[in-house]
DNA sequence: CGACTTTGACCTGCGC
DNA sequence: GCGCAGGTCAAAGTCG
């Protein structure tokens, strides 16, 4: 939490140095000559609180452009003018000739000085976008080379790795382009060929996925047509291809192949005594099975917020402790949501971007042990069930103390490089760790490692602001603090959820906005494997 | 009356 | 091809 904490204040606080700057400098820029004066009187009125103020707010101020610019002049111009305009104000009394020379200086000396703001807040903003934009592509182009790197550790493995091998294809079949091409080692120009397609251009990709994901859905549910419209839309937020992924997979591979990323669940366990876990959406159950192996039923949910919602989840109690309730989010909503949703939609997201990214994650290809050992209590495995044949990562809140510390700062997070943002490997190698664990049932994992798991989550949670927020409101929601303020839906949640990736960050596997997300909520390590 | 739940039927993939 | 299992559909029922 401290942690967490000084994280978002550095974030605020160079937010808020940037702030005013960039406030500044819109309020001036229309308006820089024909109010110059008004402003003058402003800060005149506000002489006092603004000396002080002010100089703090320059203090970093100076420290953030003095990389960029020269503000040694301005910052002295600053002082210099807040005092002029001091006297100005207090005392009227003073000749008008003096006075008005005086003035007329400082209102030139403040015009320049407001112009050198603009610009430099011009040029940071330009900076600030090529960055963005520089991130973004150094994104996609890592994203595309991991995939390419995973393909070819895919066949190393199986050669060396039988029983990791397998654990890890089955996971990778339902998070690489080529997941039968694990199996197909003999068709290297064909990934080849479709991971160079991808790389070269990872919008493409994007799109690809939403074709397949509107075929499936045109297929499957010729009536609902989730939001199929908004093609574009879905390619942020495409969770498509979850339903039958084999299908694609096995018959048409180069389709499959052009498909990144497969759908990705994040297995959360928490104890509830109630049949559902207010996580602040609307669900509206379409089904219920009974699942093999347990003798609890399985409900299916699907967000109801919005027309097109894709998100759905599966509630099921655990058939060991009924008091551990799972639910299963997939998806990304669509749609603006409430502060709680937020949080578990960001949750869902964020999980199911580590595992995403970590799974494609594995660059030597050699079982990075040295992530495993951090994810406690969330552990990615492969579903290999048919139904599910999904890579899964599981966080376990069962035990109500440590689901907190799972928010609190990781005392040895040094070893996760990455932030969440970007590519979250920590979640996600584990996959290609530690075969035994991997191959394990999912509780057994769980209840393996709970001393550690607090600290890897916690490491991906604390370098991810986003992660860090939605788990925790995720987790406050379902320790029973709800805040349910659904009413409030026109927040920023949006934000977090889809198409407004924040940067602009265009649905990448690694972002917390991943196409295919689920998180299943128990809370407990409870052997429940289907089959 | 609209939204939601229930529940049996249906679809699809997979293994034998 | 058949049966099993997971997932989804949709008509009927329920509730506020």
């Amino acid at each position: 939490m401290e942690k967490q904490h000084s994280r978002e204040l550095t974030f605020l606080h160079s937010g808020d140095s940037l702030r005013p700057n960039s406030g500044v400098a819109d309020r001036t820029l229309g308006d820089s000559s024909d109010h110059v004066e008004p402003h003058i009187k402003e800060m005149d009125f506000f002489s006092t609180q603004y000396q002080s103020h002010d100089h703090h707010h320059h203090h970093h101020h100076h420290h953030q452009e003095g990389n960029t610019d020269n503000n040694g002049s301005s910052s002295f111009i600053d002082s210099s003018v807040n005092i002029g305009l001091n006297l100005l104000s207090s005392s009227p009394g003073v000749s008008r000739a003096t006075n008005e020379e005086k003035h007329k200086a400082q209102e030139s000396a403040l015009k320049m000085e407001l112009e050198k703001l603009n610009e430099e807040n011009r040029r940071l903003r330009s900076m600030l976008d090529q960055i963005t934009k520089n991130y973004n592509e150094l994104q996609g182009q890592l994203l595309m080379a991991l995939q390419k790197q995973a393909h070819r550790n895919e066949q190393e493995q199986k050669d060396a790795v039988n029983g990791m091998a397998s654990t890890i294809m089955s996971v990778q079949q339902f998070m690489d382009p080529r997941p039968s091409s694990a199996l197909d080692v003999n068709e290297p120009s064909g990934s080849d060929d479709k991971t160079q397609e991808l790389s070269a251009s990872p919008e493409n990709t994007m799109e690809i996925v939403s074709k397949e994901y509107d075929h499936r859905m045109v297929q499957n549910m010729p009536g609902k047509q989730v939001s199929i419209e908004d093609s574009t839309d879905q390619t942020s937020q495409n969770w498509g291809s979850l339903k039958s992924p084999k299908v694609d997979q096995s018959k048409n591979e180069d389709q499959v192949s052009e498909v990144p990323f497969r759908k990705a669940r994040v297995s959360v366990r928490a104890r509830s005594e109630a049949p559902l876990i207010s996580d602040g959406c609307q669900w509206r159950k379409y089904g219920q099975k009974m699942a093999k192996g347990n003798p609890c039923p399985r409900a299916y949910y699907r967000c109801t917020m919005a027309v097109g919602c894709p998100v759905r989840k599966q509630v099921q109690r655990c058939a060991d402790d009924k008091s551990i309730l799972i639910t299963t989010y997939e998806g990304n909503h669509n749609h603006p949501l409430p502060p709680a949703a937020t949080a578990m939609a960001n949750t869902t997201s964020a999980a199911a971007a580590m595992l995403l990214s970590g799974s494609t994650k594995s660059k030597d290809g050699l079982p990075t042990s040295a992530y495993y050992p951090s994810l406690p209590y969330a552990s990615s495995m492969a579903t290999l069930s048919a139904s599910a044949p999904f890579p899964t990562i599981t966080l376990d809140l069962t035990q109500g103390p440590n689901a907190v510390q799972m928010l609190r700062p990781p005392p040895s997070a040094t070893s996760f490089p990455l932030p969440l943002h970007g590519y979250p490997q920590l979640l996600g190698n584990p996959m290609f760790g530690p075969p035994k664990l991997s191959t394990a049932s999912p509780a057994l994992q769980l209840g393996q490692r709970p001393a550690s798991m607090v600290e890897t989550v916690t490491a991906a949670i604390a370098s991810d602001p986003n992660f860090t927020a939605a788990l925790a409101a995720a987790i406050s929601t379902i320790m029973g603090a709800p805040p349910r303020n659904q009413g409030n839906s026109s927040n920023n949640n949006d934000e977090n959820n889809n198409s407004s990736n924040g940067v602009g960050v265009p649905a990448l596997p690694g972002s917390p906005q991943i196409q295919q997300s689920c998180t299943t909520f128990s809370s407990k390590a409870c052997t429940n494997k289907p089959g």
